[in-house]
DNA sequence: GCTTGACTTAGAGTGCGCTCTAACTTTTAA
DNA sequence: TTAAAAGTTAGAGCGCACTCTAAGTCAAGC
């Protein structure tokens, strides 16, 4: 068996805050983590496989909301609703290409700007040489 | 001569609301828009072409702190300061250019689920074929 | 003359995703 | 035994980038 860990520990694991972590538990997206006698949380593998995987989903920019439907899904339907959640995530996918798409025609016209700043600072200092 | 426009005109050349335009000349990062003799404003072909500029900065995901670091650099040495300019241009297309990697590679995780999940459903329809 | 609609300002409100605080209990190490 | 560190909750606060509102001006057309 692998060892429960705690929330210092996950938020260590998963470069997530304990206070996002709680956040995250409290609006839904991790559901019913373990509890020591104590009452403090106990976080499984599987638990810690779960939250990165939603942060891979945070990563790539999917709204709260969006991550919320689907861990709603997973936990609703564990053996099943593939095909829903693969739509979910498929449907993310392709907003993500086309934001990446985007991102590299917009930084296609920043590239064009530092070039023309490059030959600009050439021409001063070509106009230095000249004059020097 | 070109005809100066409106703020709805340019809003709508721009994709930017009239909200935004006058939030980004009220924290300048654009300076001095021409005024009728009724106070409406009226932007020059150059304010157009200089907005769109601050939009592809914006939609890269500059934030506007950055956005108004430039904007000064550019107003405080029209005609100067072009190793400036370059570098912060430089530096921020490092930083998409590494956000951009990072989606990839977030993203390729979602697409190993998006297989999985492709393989469970088939895994469930060969299993429904053999029951019936 | 009067309505409609586009414009102006200062400042308030919104939505998102955290992030922190307060007040409290529990565990751990000296 | 006692101080420090780590946990708990409910709920407030924050930073960002808008976005909207209220109250007013102004010009054009009926």
């Amino acid at each position: 068996m692998t060892a429960a860990l705690t929330i210092k520990q996950v938020a260590e694991k998963t470069a997530l805050s304990v206070h996002t972590l709680r956040y995250y538990e409290r609006c839904g997206l991790i559901a019913s983590v373990d509890r020591a006698s104590n009452g403090h949380r106990r976080y499984s593998a599987d638990d810690i496989r779960w939250i990165k995987f939603l942060n891979r989903l945070r990563l790539t920019g999917m709204p709260i909301r969006q991550m919320q439907q689907y861990a709603k899904l997973v936990r609703q339907y564990p053996d099943a609703a593939f095909g829903d959640r693969r739509q979910l995530l498929e449907n993310h996918r392709e907003t993500v290409t086309r934001q990446i798409h985007q991102l590299q025609e917009n930084l296609a016209v920043v590239d064009w700007k530092i070039q023309h700043y490059s030959e600009l600072e050439d021409k001063l200092n070509e106009h230095s040489k000249i004059n020097s």
